[in-house]
DNA sequence: CGGGATGGTATTTTT
DNA sequence: TACCATCCCG
């Protein structure tokens, strides 16, 4: 478990002022800032959160203060987060901050507070009760199902870049009928996504894009739903407002008030919690832009800035100010720290990748031998997965242990998967993704023949898969049928048993355990199989179904008819106002069994819970966690973590910034604000690195060092001595080296690094350009290229025939071109 | 139905 | 280079 922030080991003298509020026990230890934000009165605000100011304290007291005095009841809160580790993290505060139970209020993410209303709704959302949530794998397979069934050429139309549509569509809050196609392509994509929607909706399942529009739209259409959670919801709050989409904006406003002609007027108190410096998933839909808009149109009176920052040493800080100040369209924001300077930020830069990756083998090695870090607390942040081979290998070499996130997570593995799409079908038998996944797992001799007729016949009567089973003849269509009927006899065999029996009868009729059994690497699955069932227990038993976005039995107040909503839900001997305190802290075992919906009176099983779970949250993205082990992790996955020492691999050009983030519009500056995430990840010390060269895609490439460094201010850096063992094709000559010292960023910008570094690496391969040549091309100048445009010359080098130019052309990249071959003509 | 060959493709990612 | 998805064949 990684600390979120540092702010129960300030300093106790960070608050010494004399505040009236902070009498209570709860407002001690707060700086000004904090306590502004804590105790602000009623009315929308934007809290301007820096990295490593205590946002999430901030947050948690924040609704804790709330509570203890009186300005709301546990059911008037929601906090939505964007994921479950956040949502996790506040709840945990929060329970160990408030004398009694936190249920009662809404939080969680955004994704698991729209499930929570549409299991509460489902009729007026037109779902059925049991419906799936498909997870971004199971979209995938639907949409190519989809185009198979409707002959839709993949070639043109691949079902990847369909989906990447589908899910924009939805996050801008778009029905095919909302979007505007002018080109025959577009045209038939909406079309696509109309098919799609039919499907799912046949299918009962809905994906993760679905869940936000179809919550936003149940708002949006019924009036006395919206009402409902609108008085409700008296205080919302809104963390890492920097990664809202639009239509996740739109929801919140849905739920805080209503549109009154031009303005917009609302009776709760919203606070939306961000860092416009730290938002970096623009690619995904998240828009910045939505703070702006908060401030304009909630008319938001207050701003608080918190620029305290708890986590690093001031050199750090002056490194991450400086750098993110190049960025334009800011609100504005400086970090600073009562901590000294520390030690300056260490730059160092290799001849290779491999090279780099040794050099920080041997730098960690040092750090845990000579300056007592722990492995557990250095961090290698790198701008792409595929940086982390290296690295890795080095790591592994040298013995020491290290951990990678991302990759598949708990839920997502195959065996996982099919395990849940047997259960989904004891739930909803028409959930065609799941009964494709199984149908023929293990195998039963159903083959794609039969698939194809059972596809025909389903299509023809526009019924599901399984309901088609019957209209598929001969053998196969026995097969197909003796499928169902397993289905059909699990469904009655786990009728009334618990969960963990439910899953373990599955397993086993299913035939996976035995399948695996058979198999040479299924040892590994099985284990997992048999943690689902433990995960499923954990689920039912210490999570008591509270933490998840599920119906629970005591917001029934949600729950009711919507038929019933023109009434208050006072009428109904509910009051939302009341408080919970007489309420046991931690929900009994078993509560599922009081699951009712109020709304039909029918029971939320324990399965369909747990399902939902499984979609919502695909489980933890890193490794084995336990050991004091080097933590391996993109940029991206970094954010809301801190180590005390980080370093940052491949600060290059064309890498960090990624060339391709360079093609769009404000790519350059979202490349900078993840080199600021990276840079505030560190507690005591940072190193920065580039390499020049490197191997990708089976290639070497050569990359000038990141215009970033150009960015830092020099008095907070330190320019490493390479060290002088020889490392792949540019190890420096033994005793060529050892001029590096610390210099100045500013006398060699991105465009004359090259010749500096040749200074120190007098390399043959690379050696320095002295005269002038013939051919007119050196470094620094533009030349033309026939098939890649114009470029930007890095470096020159050899005589005559073999003189070659080092070039780079933007989206083309940075090639190295043989001047008798290659056609370069100088630009102006 | 499964295995091997082949070819295309390589930021970032949560729900 | 390395992974993957798809295809074709036994």
């Amino acid at each position: 478990m990684f600390p979120i922030d540092l702010l129960d080991s300030a300093p106790e003298g960070a608050n010494s002022g004399a505040h009236p509020a902070s009498h209570s026990p709860l407002l001690t230890g707060l700086n000004d800032e904090q306590l502004a934000a804590v105790t602000l009165p009623a009315g929308h605000a934007l809290i301007l959160a820096g990295a490593g100011s205590g946002k999430t304290r901030v947050l948690t007291t924040r609704i804790a203060w709330l509570l203890q005095t009186g300005q709301a009841t546990p059911g008037s809160i929601m906090a939505v987060t964007f994921t479950n580790k956040a949502a996790k993290e506040m709840l945990a505060r929060l329970s160990a901050m408030l004398p009694y139970n936190v249920r009662g209020m809404w939080i969680g993410t955004f994704h698991g507070l729209c499930n929570r209303m549409l299991r509460a709704h489902y009729q007026v959302a037109k779902l059925p009760q049991a419906f799936q949530i498909l997870d971004t794998q199971d979209q995938l397979s639907a949409i190519k199902r989809l185009c198979k069934q409707f002959n839709v050429d993949d070639e043109r139309f691949p079902p990847k870049q369909l989906m990447y549509f589908i899910a924009g569509c939805k996050e801008e809050g778009m029905r095919p009928g909302d979007v505007v196609a002018t080109d025959p392509d577009t045209r038939k994509k909406v079309e696509i996504y109309q098919l799609y929607e039919e499907q799912c909706q046949r299918e009962g399942v809905v994906d993760f894009g679905e869940l936000m529009l179809r919550s936003f739209e149940l708002l949006r259409d019924d009036v006395h739903l919206r009402q409902h959670y609108q008085r409700r919801f008296q205080h919302i709050l809104v963390d890492e407002f920097q990664d809202t989409n639009k239509l996740q904006y739109q929801w919140l406003k849905q739920l805080a008030g209503e549109a009154d002609g031009s303005r917009f007027v609302s009776q709760s108190s919203v606070i939306a919690v961000g860092d416009d410096d730290q938002s970096i998933y623009a690619f995904r839909g998240a828009r910045v832009g939505n703070m702006a808009d908060f401030i304009r149109e909630f008319e938001v009176k207050n701003q608080i800035k918190l620029e305290q920052n708890y986590r690093s040493y001031s050199n750090i800080l002056d490194c991450a100010n400086a750098l993110i100040s190049h960025n334009s369209n800011r609100l504005g924001k400086n970090l600073r720290t009562t901590q000294g300077p520390g030690e300056p930020v260490r730059i160092y830069e290799a001849p290779s990748d491999l090279a780099e990756a040794s050099w920080m083998v041997d730098e960690i090695k040092q750090l845990v031998k000579n300056d007592g870090f722990t492995r557990q607390e250095i961090a290698v942040l790198y701008r792409s997965n595929a940086q982390s081979r290296v690295i890795e290998s080095a790591l592994f070499n040298s013995g020491i242990p290290y951990r990678v996130y991302g990759g598949l997570r708990f839920f997502e593995r195959a065996e996982i998967k099919h395990a849940l799409a047997y259960l989904r079908l004891l739930e909803n038998p028409h959930d065609d993704t799941s009964f494709m996944r199984v149908v023929n797992f293990p195998a039963r001799g159903i083959g794609a023949r039969t698939i194809e007729q059972l596809q025909d016949a389903a299509r023809s009567s526009g019924c599901s898969l399984s309901d088609a089973v019957t209209a598929v003849g001969g053998a196969a269509g026995t097969k197909l049928q003796g499928f169902v009927a397993q289905i059909d006899v699990l469904r009655e065999q786990t009728q009334g048993k618990t969960l963990r029996e439910i899953i373990e009868t599955v397993e086993e009729q299913s035939g996976l355990i035995e399948h695996y059994r058979n198999e040479k690497e299924g040892a590994d699955r099985i284990e997992n199989l048999q943690e689902l069932v433990t995960a499923a227990e954990s689920f039912v038993t210490q999570e008591g179904f509270g933490k998840d976005a599920v119906a629970l039995p005591l917001d029934a107040q949600e729950i009711l008819p919507a038929t019933n909503l023109t009434q208050s839900p006072v009428s109904q001997g509910l009051d939302p106002e009341a408080p919970l305190l007489d309420q046991p802290l931690q929900a009994p075992a078993g509560t599922l069994a009081s699951m009712v919906n109020a709304d039909t009176g029918e029971t939320m099983s324990p399965l369909a819970a747990f399902l939902s779970h499984a979609s919502l949250e695909a489980g933890d993205n890193q490794a084995q966690a336990g050991q004091d082990a080097v933590q391996l992790m993109t940029v991206h996955a970094s954010k809301g973590l801190e180590f005390d020492a980080v370093f940052i691999g491949g600060v290059e050009e064309g890498l960090f910034p990624h060339e391709n983030a360079m093609m769009d519009r404000g790519g350059l500056e979202e490349e900078r604000r993840l080199a600021y995430v990276a840079i505030t990840r560190a507690r005591k010390r940072l190193y920065l690195s580039h390499s020049q060269t490197r191997m990708l895609h089976g290639q070497t490439r050569y990359n000038v060092k990141s215009r970033f460094f150009d960015e830092l201010p020099e008095e907070a850096l330190k320019w490493i001595t390479p060290r002088q063992s020889g490392f792949g094709s540019f190890a420096p000559n033994s005793g060529a080296g050892g001029a590096y010292g610390s210099r100045g960023s500013g006398q060699f910008g991105s465009n004359s690094g090259w010749s500096n570094k040749t200074e120190v690496f007098a390399s043959p391969v690379v050696p320095r350009q002295k005269a002038e040549p013939s051919h007119g091309i050196k470094a620094g100048i533009t030349v033309f290229h026939n098939k890649f445009g114009e470029g930007k010359v890095l470096a020159v080098e050899g005589q005559g025939d073999d003189a070659r130019a080092q070039v780079s052309f933007g989206r083309h990249g940075t090639k190295w071109l043989a001047l008798a071959i290659a056609k370069l003509t100088v630009v102006e």
